[in-house]
DNA sequence: CAGGTCATGTAAAGCGTTACATGATTTT
DNA sequence: AAAATCATGTAACGCTTTACATGACCTG
C-alpha cells in the first residue's frame, strides 16, 4: 500500500477518535490541528472515496434529521495502516513558512522600519492564534491535551521573542534619530 | 501585474542582494531561508524565465570558466515589484506543519511510548538543524542577521521544550510501572 | 580517472487551496 | 423570511517536489 499523503494522515487518524463524516473531520481539523497540519474539503473527501476503495475504512448512512450524511470509521485494515504510520521510524515532516520572516531577511532594501513592522505583524498574527487556543476546553485524550499544551507555549514563546525584538529595534531607531 | 508566488517572492528577494544565477539562489536559499522558506530548481529556474519575460529581471552569460553560466539582476520594475511587496500590509502568510505532533495528537492509538518517541524525534531533528545554523558565520546584513538570530532562538527553545516534556513522561511512565 | 561540484533545465505526478454548485435544516 | 450552519462534492488552477538528463570542470 502506498504511503499516506498528508490529508490523509489526518483524515485516518481523526476516525480512530470515532465514526465522522467529512464534514466532522474538518471541524475536528480546523478546531485541533490546523495550527501544525491543516486540511481542506478538496482533499478530505477525495481522500474518504480512495480509503473506502482500499478497504481501509467502511462508510455509511447516518442521516442527521432529514440532511443526508454519510459516516466512516476504521476497518481493521485501516487500523493496521493508522497504526504502521504511527510508529514509522520514518524521517518525520517538518516545514515551516514565514512570510514575516521572509520579509525581514530582505529588509535592508527598503529600511529597517519594515523589520518593525514585519515584527508586529508577526506578533499580532500569533496573539490572535493563541487566543484561539486558549478558547479550547482541556481534552480528554492525552495526544491532544499535549499537541494543545505545545501550541499554547510556542505562541506564546514566539509573541515573547517578538516583544524582545521589538523593544531592541524601537530603542534602535530612537538611538539613531538622536 | 500577479501576485508573486512563493519560490517567486525569495527570487526576486535574493536578485537584491546582487547578481545571481539560478544555481546562486538555490545554495543562498539553502543556506540561509531554507528552515522558513524552501524553494526548489524545478520552482526557480521557470520563475527566473518568467520574470525576465515580465522584464522583472534581466539574465546575462557570465561563464565561470567555461561553464555555461547565466546571471540576473533586477530592473527597476523588478525593485518596484519586490518593494511592493515587501511593504504590502496583506495578512502574510504563516504555515506550520509538524509530523511529530500529528502523531502525538493521534497517540492515545498506539499508547504513550510513542508520545515519548515523537518527541524525542522532534528533538534530535531540530538539534540537527540548530547545529547547521550554529555553523554559520554572522551575516553582514540586519535583515539576515535577524532571521538567523529567530531560528537559532526559536530552535534552542523547541530543544527546551522537548527535553521538559521527555522529563515529564518519563516520570509519568516510571511512576506508572511502579 | 573517479567522484564531487557547478550549472541548467524539463517532465511527470501529486498535492492542495479556492471557488463553485447544490440543497436541507436550523436559528434569528 | 433571511442568514447561518450542516453536508457533500467537483473542477480548475497553480504550486512543488522529485526525478531525470546533460555536460563541463575541478580535486584527490
Amino acid at each position: 500500500m502506498p504511503e499516506l499523503s498528508a490529508t490523509g494522515r489526518v483524515v485516518l487518524g481523526m476516525l480512530a477518535l470515532g465514526k465522522q463524516s467529512g464534514y466532522d473531520i474538518k471541524q475536528l481539523v480546523d478546531m485541533a490541528t490546523r495550527h501544525f497540519w491543516a486540511a481542506s474539503y478538496g482533499q478530505i473527501y477525495p481522500e474518504l472515496k480512495r480509503f473506502e476503495e482500499q478497504g481501509l475504512i467502511v462508510g455509511s448512512a447516518e442521516p442527521s434529521g432529514g440532511r443526508a450524511r454519510r459516516v466512516y470509521e476504521l476497518t481493521d485494515a485501516g487500523r493496521g495502516v493508522l497504526r504502521d504510520w504511527l510508529l514509522s521510524p520514518e524521517e518525520p515532516l517538518f516545514e515551516f513558512r514565514c512570510e514575516p520572516l521572509l520579509k525581514i531577511f530582505f529588509s535592508d532594501a527598503v529600511g529597517p522600519d519594515t523589520r518593525l513592522d514585519q515584527i508586529r505583524a508577526m506578533r499580532l498574527l500569533t496573539e490572535r492564534k493563541l487566543a484561539q487556543l486558549n478558547a479550547i476546553g482541556s481534552p480528554p485524550l492525552a495526544g491532544p491535551a499535549t499537541a494543545l499544551a505545545f501550541g499554547k507555549a510556542m505562541n506564546s514563546w514566539l509573541i515573547d521573542w517578538c516583544q524582545q525584538a521589538e523593544e531592541k529595534l524601537e530603542s534602535e531607531i530612537e538611538g539613531r534619530s538622536a
